[in-house]
DNA sequence: TTGAAAGCGTTACCAA
DNA sequence: TTGGTAACGCTTTCAA
């Protein structure tokens, strides 16, 4: 099935070598006859087999991408972003989900190696951040360059690009403060996972740099960081009859979900209090309210990913680089001056 | 580099053969050797290389997607869902976008030509219905299978498998002809593009059935069907002082910029008017009023399509199948009783 | 139960 | 400027 070099090879009358070295535009061949062979493989259909091309060229021009979920807009973008800088590159994308499981992250990994990939961009799953990351040492022995993308696993010295979450975190509870919220809850997920844990950390340094010490029992832990867990918990809180000034969630998804909650409950933002997000994904700036959010430079982390790992497989050496990337903070409309504040200042 | 077969004979003192015979769980090898063969294989850390194994088997299980923004919400839940397909089959998933153009979408197939795929799964333009398509004969050549999926190519015989466009529409407007709406407003594309064009003819035979004639003028047509043309569009309207009873969209992210600029001018949905929008994504349900809409089951799209897909590559043959998938609506808080006849009735 | 060897489609080296 | 041939890593047939 289908066309080879022996068959443009018997159909001109020449041998395949000559057809190879004719198609790969090798100047070594007479014009005459390379043109003969150009025309003879474009009439007869001709499409190199890259199968064979790979193996004996053995090497291969494949970036694998592994990453956690294809229906969420923000791995959406970055696969967006990070295929076309791999194609602009001349190498081709292979794309995979681990659907946020670490023994699916192995399983896709394994077969990237037995696909001899050319290197890796390893996305982690969300809720992992210790693991026994076994498929390492395979990597190497495959000389299979890798890194990891947007998160990375903290027992593991491997090279990662990321944001700077911590940071992000600390812009938007700053802004807050700055406009004089105080009760600011902070709305993540398991405590002890790196994406809550470091949003925290920025959380507490915005309150400490005040002078401030943070109150722990503001920090909301949601069964999931999805809009229902993050609904029900804002429910659960506003029903409580607590002062809430403003609430800060560790991506924009959740915020919406808050969202949801409190303008059920006749809450007006940013009125009556204020919300900001985290992430800056498409759908923030299409919210009822536009949300002010942390801004994530989706762009700047798959550049930089795509040129470290294609760094790595040319110059066939496994780097170990950690790049963090600054987050800045987008102003919309669901925040403003604490309404506490505001009443002070209309007396 | 890496471990081969080779390298295990070596090293256990057994041909290449048997080592091949031994790892594929062949019961001719005996039982010792065998269990001694995968030990070392295991201590080795051997990965079987399937671009080797493809080549001499002369087939492979790599089934293509061709789809046309990895970005865009609706198309990532289509590819999470087809992967998990054909995962579930054995086969292996490889995706590649068209970035929603003609000429990317042929370079693309022509690179899973090259790659010997099984199968393709292509998502065509949303801009393009007609189109000489010239890598069908390519792909007949090679022997690789293909469908068309969510949309096809109107002048292209081939097998597809989509939703019924015209019903979808037909049910939103039909809903709203039911509750006393008949001032509706049509929010569509290119009035020539397939998805704009078959959900128009819906509108008008909802509006035929009741044996009312659809004003032709109240299809607005949107420079692109999006957040941002919605929102102009919608605006310029309001701005236009005319009455609008409700207003459809072709897609959900196109009602949610219908509703912000619905909002910005003090219209309240659904109490003033109503509005419908089309797909029923994740984010329709989290819009600051959660949206009625026309419900496409991407499961059942991806299913049909992966089967029929395998059905073609395990039978070895190019089928013609053309699969319409039935919608249905979706009825959440954007929709209501038309006011002029809430008025009446209020008397 | 195991091994030798041919072959998959291509490239690359050496000869002609 | 071209052709013959070995090699890439694996499977498969046939013989031993």
């Amino acid at each position: 099935m289908g066309v080879r070099l022996m068959d443009i090879a018997k159909e001109v009358g020449v041998s395949e070598a000559t057809v190879s070295l004719a198609l790969n535009n090798k100047t070594v061949i007479k014009e005459e006859t390379r043109r003969k062979i150009w025309e003879t493989a474009e009439r007869m259909g001709y499409r190199p087999n890259v199968i064979a091309k790979t193996l004996v060229k053995q090497k291969s021009n494949v970036i694998g991408l592994v990453i956690t979920d294809f229906a969420n807009v923000y791995f959406g973008q970055f696969v967006k972003s990070c295929v076309a800088k791999i194609v602009e590159n001349g190498y081709q994308p292979l794309i995979a989900s681990s659907q946020d499981k670490f023994s699916e992250e192995e399983r896709v990994i394994d077969q990237f190696i037995s696909q001899r990939v050319a290197g890796i961009i390893i996305i982690p799953p969300t809720s992992s951040n210790l693991h026994e990351v076994t498929y390492l040492k395979s990597l190497e022995t495959y000389g299979i360059r890798y890194l990891y993308a947007t998160a990375h696993y903290t027992n593991v010295d491997a090279p990662y690009v990321m944001v700077n979450l911590k940071h992000g975190s600390y812009l938007a509870v700053k802004y807050l403060l700055d406009m004089g919220h105080r009760r600011i809850y902070f709305l993540g997920a398991h405590p002890q996972q790196i994406p809550t844990k470091m949003r925290f950390e920025g959380y507490k340094e915005a309150f400490a740099e005040r002078g401030l010490e943070a109150d722990e029992s503001m920090m909301i832990r949601c069964e999931n960081a999805d809009f229902e867990s993050s609904y029900v918990e804002t429910l659960r809180l506003v029903k409580s009859g607590v002062r809430i000034d403003a609430i800060t969630t560790i991506n924009d998804i959740m915020a919406l979900g808050s969202l949801r909650a409190l303008r059920e409950n006749g809450l007006r933002v940013p009125e009556d209090l204020s919300l900001i997000g985290y992430d800056d994904i498409v759908f923030s700036d299409v919210a009822a309210i536009p949300l002010t959010t942390v801004h994530q430079d989706i762009d700047a982390i798959s550049r930089r990913s795509v040129n470290l790992l294609i760094n790595m497989i040319q110059n066939d050496i496994q780097r170990n680089d950690k790049i963090l990337i600054e987050p800045h903070l987008v102003v919309r409309n669901s925040t403003g001056v604490c309404s506490a504040v505001r009443d002070i200042q209309a007396r």
